[in-house]
DNA sequence: AGAAGTTGCTGTACGATGTACAAATACTGT
DNA sequence: ACAGTATTTGTACATCGTACAGCAACTTCT
């Protein structure tokens, strides 16, 4: 969502867009993680003085609420419009899709984590997903939990995977993209922790995509399952 | 894990514990949020110069690491000991008591999303976890697939809750717990989002312990239940 | 007991950060 | 042309993490 300029204004010309700053903003966060994100960093990427960035946004915060809004606002909504698609799979689409835009900008996700995610493009998806359950016969109410609870593993799925990928991310470039999970996991201690130890060998082969959408699966199901889980113990 | 103290070293006395400089840094990550944990602060707070720190860690980061280890230490693992009771309820447990000891350090909750959490506590919970998940009659690679969707869930969810809380943590100490949740949503452009904006106003009366247990009972039936959901839309 | 060796704290200092303030500049409307 | 205003810049300050060197305290060896 681009601003539209405005033309005819009174002082100089701006030297500047908004989104000039945001795209700096983002080449940066993503050539050196969130600490190269400095507004100086920024202004220099562009070519004006700091200051010349408080024109445009009264904050850093508001710089890095910007950028996340930016990128949520890349997620492909149509690809979740096919209303005769299961439902389960709408939202699957959707969840692959936002994950894949996400995990392109690792050092924007874990800024996004700081702040609270209320703009326009957090509202749209957050209505898109309400959409959808409500179509596939949730009341409200329930569609509304069911989203925020979607959100939640959506997110939090891609933050806790950025965060074990740590810092790693700019120190070896070539693991840019997210790739090698659970690679903290790789040396327990097998003494103490022996379940841990013994899984973290299939983890490491379950590359995380696949780990993703088969907890979206798990929650998926839950939301259109019985509404007590203290039943009967799972099988398999 | 307090360390235990080395006697008879060879310089002066140490005027310090590392427990002292994590004590500190918790009451002032309470009291003044993320912002206020400086190095400096926390110096100042135990009463030695700012370096003085650098003689107990290494990092700043290595400070935040071992406060977050500090509290998730706390957990009362005893808590799901009980082998009789259904494995939902054991997690649930687990699940509770961690949200509350976390949530009532919410500076540190926003800190510890940062980095990636490969401390002995945070293994221990996840060997408890998969020990649950094991007992139940899951294979181990399941379960560790699901003790982490369920660890992204808890995680995730407090950390989006303090994140949607925002800063007013520290601008309104009254609402220092979590209570108050999504406030944000609260002033939702109804002709644009009409479903988030009808659920707006039920959501606010779902306190976040609610919404919480809700999504874990979720969680816990998609683990629980059948492989595939792609099945049939949700009843109720 | 004295000397030597080691360790911890402090003082000082540097670079970097976010951002407030005032001056300078470039443009528009009258 | 002039006045007014929006934008950029220069300078400045407080604060941050932390590196370096010196001093002081304590243990160990002779």
């Amino acid at each position: 969502m681009t601003t539209t300029a405005k033309t005819s204004r009174r002082g100089p010309r701006r030297a500047l867009t908004g989104d000039e700053i945001l795209e700096a903003a983002l080449s940066l966060l993503d050539e050196g993680g969130p600490a190269a994100a400095s507004i100086r960093g920024i202004a220099a990427k562009v070519g004006v003085a700091p200051n010349a960035v408080y024109t445009y946004f009264p904050d850093k915060a508001a710089v890095v609420q910007a950028v996340v809004e930016h990128l949520l606002g890349q997620v492909n909504h149509a690809i979740a419009a096919d209303e005769n698609l299961p439902w389960t799979q709408r939202i699957e689409h959707l969840a692959l899709d936002l994950r894949e835009r996400l995990s392109a900008h690792p050092g924007a996700v874990s800024l996004m984590i700081g702040g609270p995610m209320d703009g326009a493009n957090a509202l749209a998806l957050n209505e898109r997903l309400m959409e959808i359950l409500v179509d596939s016969g949730l009341h409200p109410p329930d569609a509304a939990r069911a989203s925020y609870l979607l959100i939640v593993y959506v997110f939090g799925s891609i933050a806790l995977e950025v965060a074990e990928l740590g810092e790693a991310r700019q120190a070896r470039p070539e693991a840019d993209r997210i790739s090698e999970r659970r690679a903290g996991f790789s040396a327990i201690p097998a003494g103490r922790y022996p379940l841990s130890a013994a899984a973290a060998s299939t983890m490491a082969a379950y590359v995380s995509t696949e780990q993703y959408v088969w907890g979206l699966h798990r929650v998926l199901a839950g939301i259109g399952g019985p509404p007590n889980p203290a039943g009967p113990p799972p099988h398999r």
